[in-house]
DNA sequence: TATTCAATTATTGTATACCAAATTTCGCCT
DNA sequence: AGGCGAAATTTGGTATACAATAATTGAATA
């Protein structure tokens, strides 16, 4: 954290997507800026810019507030998804090294201890570690960044917190696909390996239940 | 132009796309604030905005910079470009409605008309407003997002107002393969639609000439 | 009890001033 | 021309003020 202005956007960041502060709510700048001990100019600035990376939204009154994703907005959230990732699928087969798929296998070894252990949060984490460390190894910054800024890996599970997470779910199952994208990538085999993908995007599709409706404050 | 911050990004943004000022000069915040009238915060509102869309960076040594794209970048834009409007064109075949097309095909007469006159510039800015449509028929408001945002359709251009406009460029090929572009998609024939696109993409960075090396005023 | 409306309080958007530290500029000297 | 150091500028951070507006409270009323 260099500055002060970097430090509330990384607290705000992290108290939206966690779900700390849910979907809806209104963000007060004078809280915010007591709570993480800066300014409200500084807290401004990182308001501004969770806005344009698309977590936060203006209110009509005036106001910010965490963006509140419609069903229409997972919907096409996740079919940016498919898009971006499956295009890094197609560069990674030509230009990643053996040293990003050992990247790659050793996210699913974690992978694989959580899930034999139960750690469900874990596993998730590292899925999202996998499916990130998946766009970087297609050896396109730019592609990468969009992938980050918008919130791509994150958005369909805003607010988990709030969630119960499926018990009953075959975690091993996944690991054992996330493995498999990993050996077709290897063997350069970008329809197998994108068809897999989709099939990891079904599964945390069907598993994700609505966010409690969010008690909102106004709007 | 709701509120001021909002008045200090467009101006700012207006400012850095039109090469008005140069990629890698300093935005300085006091000068910025009292050129567009509004306050400092304000200037560092926009400012962290434009960051976040990756048209300003900041210094290592602090301040604000227009972003210096390097070849890589450009390079790495264009693959983005390719990728988004590729997958556009996919959505477009499956959604559109026969409105848009007529949208696009009037882009193409205006294109036409300026072409045939010689209003270089014009036809570039139809260009533009083609290819956001195209992007913007595909129906999905995300992908969209990511594509204005990322500033893609503009990227290649950064700072055209220093370049000398190739004049022998024989304009009317573009228009016809604009053209033949909506032919192709109202045909719902995406692999000649992007074939063509792709052409596009040829084109235009051909006729790109690297801009003039920046006063860096330091970095 | 439920509702309406006015008073009170909170929040935003804007503006200004201040400060220390770092950075840049500029003139001077060699 | 090139290096040096002082002066000016710029940043990053903080505090405060204040009008306009939005939200909440609470009391009066149906």
């Amino acid at each position: 954290m260099k500055n002060q202005s970097e430090r509330a956007y990384q607290r705000m960041r992290e108290k939206i997507l966690s779900g700390i502060i849910v979907p809806g709510a209104r963000l007060v700048e004078q809280a915010l800026s007591e709570e993480i001990g800066v300014n409200r100019g500084d807290v401004r600035q990182a308001l501004s810019r969770l806005c344009a990376e698309g977590l936060a939204a203006k209110g009509e009154k005036g106001g910010f507030f965490v963006r509140q994703l419609t069903d229409k907005d997972v919907e096409e959230i996740y079919e940016v998804r498919y898009i971006l990732e499956t295009s890094a699928v197609r560069l990674i087969i030509q230009r990643a090294h053996e040293e990003e798929y050992r990247q790659l296998d050793e996210i699913v070894d974690h992978m694989e201890l959580m899930a034999g252990n139960n750690y469900m949060l874990g596993v998730y984490e590292a899925d999202l570690r996998f499916h990130t460390a998946l766009v970087k190894a297609a050896h396109n910054e730019k592609l990468f960044d969009i992938y980050i800024s918008a919130n791509i890996p994150l958005s369909g599970v805003h607010g988990w917190r709030h969630e119960i997470t499926r018990i009953d779910k075959d975690y091993m199952r996944d690991v054992s696909e996330h493995r498999r994208i990993v050996e077709h990538l290897r063997r350069k085999d970008a329809d197998a390996a994108i068809h897999l993908l989709n099939t990891c995007h079904e599964d945390s599709r069907d598993s994700i239940d609505p966010p409690d409706p969010a008690p909102l404050s106004n709007r």
